[in-house]
DNA sequence: CATATGAGTTAGCGGAGACTAACTGGCAAT
DNA sequence: ATTGCCAGTTAGTCTCCGCTAACTCATATG
């Protein structure tokens, strides 16, 4: 049911990671998130088992349909939440840092409340 | 330096039994919480050691001024964070409960910041 | 007086999730 | 061909923070 935070983070970066490099490897993954290629290893078992990535045969990581969409969806409250920060006065990297945190927190049903908000009240 | 969420949570409960009942005992923290009672001693134990709280003669739980400071500062966190999704359209009990993780998120900086733009945004 | 109850503690366990040390296997350069 | 590097993994450790089991102690109740 709950996914751990851990797990969305390594999701939500490895995604971003796609998005820059365009291929991801777990050494990739341990620079970008400041953790040890043990820690990325393990990580990386677990999504695996989970059915939330998939390793081709050159050792780059890919998403599965169910990963993507969990990705995906975390980096979008992630972006939400930091330009929510934002406009509220919080400095980019702060904002940014605390989204990191903040995003593992909110239900979809708070994500829509709170991207609802943006729209009408703050975008407009 | 970074206070970890458990400490933070059981120093915010501690201070709305204070609020209801006047005076709180460990079994008071551990059914408001939902944990055990050996979970709470341990937990008072190293809020001991760390002068957030103390106990007096009879086995109530007070806070010293450290203690209270940080109750206090979590504990309007918590507030102000569900009022302002309450008024994204969150429900009050979702709110609530979803500001119980992102209250140890958000630095006093950005309480600042949220806490303005509610005023001026929101509550006028 | 004997016993039951309730609060608190201690000891020990378990899962998460980080870490280090050390091994493997591929590839490049001398 | 040997050496060295880099990526990945495994094994084992640590900390945090829950848990259960079991003990202590005080109070209340038969």
């Amino acid at each position: 049911m709950k996914k751990s935070d851990s797990s969305e983070n390594y999701l939500k970066n490895i995604l971003i990671l796609h998005k820059r490099l365009g291929r991801v490897r777990s050494s990739d993954v341990a620079e970008k998130m400041g953790v040890t290629r043990p820690s990325v290893s393990s990580a990386m078992k677990k999504l695996r088992q989970e059915e939330m990535i998939y390793f081709n045969e050159e050792g780059y990581i890919f998403f599965t349909e169910l990963g993507k969409k969990i990705a995906e969806k975390i980096y979008s409250k992630h972006l939400l939440l930091t330009r929510l920060l934002v406009s509220m006065g919080v400095s980019e990297s702060v904002a940014d840092q605390e989204a990191c945190d903040i995003e593992h927190a909110i239900s979809d049903e708070t994500y829509e409340c709170i991207n609802r908000f943006y729209k009408t009240h703050i975008m407009a």
